[in-house]
RNA sequence: GUGGGUAUAGCUCAAUUGGUUAGAGCACUGGUUUGUGGAACCAGUGGUUACGGGUUCAAGUCCCGUUAUCCACCCCA
């Protein structure tokens, strides 16, 4: 039986034409370039490990709904990783000794999730991972900071459009086991409450309260807390090492000058293995784009799944969607359709050797040629060049290889000159 | 996994509400113009109306199912 292929790409999944890959390669180089020039070195993980790895972490829920998983040919429970930091956990685990800290790691890659796909999310995505290991002080979380502030800089993103959002999870704890004195159960009920309390809205997020059994005063409580300040958290410092904490993060953080960062009570960032600061980045300039661009925290125990001691670690992950649709939101991903410099058009089937070897002088240059393979009539042959967007032309046919000279034409402008291809190439440089 | 919207040319949308051969703009290809692109004009390619079934003299239009897609919930490592 013969079925006719579909020519959409799996659900959740989307192909990326060349002029969608400029815009990917936009994002990912400037996140590559900071990353660089901060000191980060780039690694690399499987795409593929074995299921167990996830369900150390996360207990079985996520395992067995939204995770890619199966059994290898050996009987072996294989996943596609939905995640970067247990992989990178398990190489730091692996070679400990021979490490030297602190790490300053960094990688892009694909990842996949079983989910219903929609707005900021699809099966099939890509995310920045940042982390810095060997650093139990806060300085780690500045060093990252001052590369997520420095990367929306490069990006040229205004000032007024986002914000990077910072709580501390021993914070949430005082709350849930000193103020409210919760069980353990209703920590995470109440705890995904709250990471929800702007979407909810304070009425149905009341309401939501009382259905898990809060009572009239621990409802006080928890919209008390919401309203809390660095101010607030001074006086409570000496109980709470989350809120000293804190305090002395963004009192750095001043002093460093940061901008765009706020002490924000309501983020959470899940239930799993973080440990102290959490963080959350979003557009707060539009409506657009209420998920998270990017989020991230200290997660000092997660080395102990492997049988290690603990090491201090901290990081983040930067989805593409997202930043994607708040780059088009605000108008910053540039317009270039193409990465060729010059486009050498082809008169006469008999020139075609002779213009390969130019088109050969000038990739020895570095210049990005795209040559006419078929001589079809020239104003189409520009009209091609034109289309492309290919900045340049250089006009060769007899005339020109009698002169020993080219015609090189600027595009934007219409002018042209008869040069030689030394100078044209320099011109094309310039 | 649950609920809702949508599905007509590559894209954005029409089709007098069930009636003859499914149209337009943009895009694409060619021509006017065989060594000069963007504009204009002319022509052309492109459709099993997502797929399958049903109702009807007649279905792009109504009904059912499937799939895809969008949105929300759940979840978000």
């Amino acid at each position: 039986m013969e079925t006719k292929l579909q020519t959409t790409p799996y659900k959740g999944t989307t192909d990326t034409y060349p002029q969608d890959m400029l815009v990917r390669n936009f994002m990912f180089n400037t996140w590559t370039s900071v990353a660089k020039r901060f000191g980060f070195e780039e690694y690399d993980t499987p795409l593929i490990e074995e299921t167990t790895l996830y369900i150390a972490k996360s207990g079985d829920e996520i395992a067995s709904t939204q995770l890619y998983n199966f059994t290898d040919k050996g009987g072996r429970e294989i996943a596609i990783r939905p995640e970067m930091t247990p992989s990178l956990a398990r190489m730091i685990a692996a070679k400990k000794n021979e490490l030297t800290l602190p790490l300053k790691w960094f990688n892009i890659g694909k990842y996949y999730r079983y989910e219903k796909p929609q707005k900021g999310r699809r099966r099939e995505f890509v995310q920045l991972n940042v982390d810095i290991f060997g650093v139990p002080t806060l300085e780690a979380e500045l060093e990252i900071f001052q590369y997520i502030l420095a990367v929306m800089e490069e990006f040229k993103a205004p000032k007024e459009t986002y914000e990077l959002r910072v709580n501390n999870r021993y914070l949430l704890n005082y709350l849930f086991e000193d103020i409210l004195k919760l069980s353990d159960e209703k920590k995470g009920k109440v705890g995904r409450a709250i990471d929800n309390y702007t979407k909810l809205g304070r009425e149905a997020f009341i309401e939501y309260l009382k259905e898990l059994e809060l009572n009239d005063k621990q409802v006080e409580q928890v919209l008390e807390f919401l309203k809390w300040t660095l101010e607030d958290l001074k006086k409570i410092a000496d109980k709470s090492e989350g809120a000293a904490q804190l305090l002395e993060l963004f009192a750095k953080a001043k002093e460093l000058g940061l901008t765009n960062i706020r002490f924000e009570p309501s983020i959470m960032r899940g239930l799993l293995y973080y440990t102290g600061t959490v963080i959350e980045m979003f557009d707060i300039g539009s409506k657009d784009n209420p998920r998270a661009l990017l989020g991230g925290g200290r997660y000092d125990d997660l080395l102990t799944i492997f049988g290690e001691e603990k090491l201090p670690a901290f990081g983040f992950a930067w989805g593409d969607i997202v930043l994607e649709d708040y780059l088009k939101t605000y108008n910053l991903i540039p317009t270039t359709k193409t990465d060729t410099k010059v486009f050498l058009p082809l008169f006469d089937t008999k020139l075609y050797t002779y213009i390969q070897g130019i088109a050969k002088q000038l990739r020895e240059k570095g210049i990005n040629t795209e040559a006419q393979m078929t001589a079809i009539k020239f104003g189409n042959q520009l009209k091609y060049a034109s289309k492309k967007n290919i900045p340049w032309v250089m006009i060769i046919g007899d005339d020109e290889i009698n002169a020993k000279k080219v015609q090189l034409k600027n595009m934007a402008t219409g002018e042209q000159n008869l040069v030689t291809l030394e100078e044209a190439m320099k011109i094309i440089n310039s």
